[in-house]
DNA sequence: ACCTGAACACCGTTCAAGT
DNA sequence: ACCTGAACACCGTTCAAGT
């Protein structure tokens, strides 16, 4: 079981087989957002992009190279705007700083609540498969940064993993809002809100 | 896209077919635990079950099934577990109960810690591709049943969704801290009793 | 330099033939 | 009644041949 790469086979220079990427990539998207993962299959990306498999597997060494390209894309969306709100952030107390990066969260996830319930189930299989390939690193980053502003009121040691966590929640609870169709987004960033808060804050036996 | 069974095609009636079911139900666990989901193909399952692929079929209508029947397995465990936890957590008040149920989980989840991650994973897959064939759906109910004793202090109306959430919450927890190999127990059962104290009862914005 | 699509490999599933 | 495993179908991936 080697590492198989899923790494770009290599950079598009030209214009034209620019445009071709950026097709089979949002191909990629339309696909696993209109059919599923079960209408996902490489001849079927190929055909919506108008190309050949072949041409596919000259830029993308493999089927999951085109999950990673569309989440590549998807999570630096959501990173920058975490970024931003982060900054804005800075200076609220920590329920407000945590509830504004939930709304720009579930902002981003319920821009194509489909495809991005999809991609958050494959990147979870990625991770499955390799653990340290992980998506969500810079994301995990700048919160656990955020955090760090506020360690006074913080019950947690560990900011990292507590980032890493509080991204795992946020995960969950907007998937099964999503599943549910329960997606009323005050109501939503309210319970992502108070379950953060609590993970952080709580009472509740410390112990890390 | 018609919906696929994965109900058993047949129950084995005989002794002997019964422990042909049983082989290969024990074949897939321990080959999604020891191999992962990339050495998970059926005729690994009918090879380390020491029977034929026909075989495999003619109780199991597809591969989804095999994961199927291990997984009810493995929630009927976690559902008596939790169930006689809920029982005894009901004189606790609601911070108590929730560590009991949690400890619970952990403890279930941490007995085989490899498989029980790729079920998970295993399980949202089949909910994605088919949100109403819901294994949780039994302990869902329990852990409502659970949280109504505890209206008063709760401030959160749809206790059915609460119990989803919860679930939700956990299982992102679990699944984390076996990822980052912290499975300490007590710390981890601390982030679990926190996050769903604070979803239930925090004050941060209410609504739903 | 980029494209094509038939060919190959792998694996899920079936089925004709066995006992 | 239950088993076997070769055959078939589907899809990921490659590669010889084209421009």
């Amino acid at each position: 079981m080697t590492r198989a790469r899923t790494r770009p086979r290599k950079s598009p220079s030209q214009p034209r087989s620019e445009r071709t990427v950026e097709a089979i990539v949002e191909a990629t998207a339309r696909i696993l957002e209109t059919q599923g993962l079960s209408g996902f299959n490489t001849n079927a990306v190929a055909d919506k992009a108008g190309v050949s498999v072949g041409s596919l597997y000259q830029y993308f060494p493999n089927k999951d190279a085109l999950v990673v390209a569309l989440s590549t894309r998807e999570r630096a969306l959501l990173g920058v705007a975490l970024g931003e709100a982060a900054r804005q952030a800075a200076s609220l107390p920590l329920e407000g700083a945590l509830r504004r990066l939930a709304h720009t969260a579930i902002h981003r996830q319920l821009a194509r609540p489909d495809l991005a319930r999809v991609l958050d189930f494959e990147e979870q299989r990625l991770v499955l498969e390799e653990p340290d390939r992980a998506l969500t690193r810079d994301i995990a980053g700048n919160v656990a940064t955020l955090l760090r502003r506020y360690r006074a009121v913080i019950q947690v040691a560990d900011l990292e993993a507590a980032a890493y966590d509080l991204i795992a929640i946020a995960r969950a609870l907007i998937d099964a809002a999503v599943l549910r169709g329960q997606v009323e987004p005050v109501a939503l960033e309210g319970r992502v809100t108070r379950a953060a808060l609590g993970y952080l804050t709580g009472r509740a036996n410390v112990a890390s």
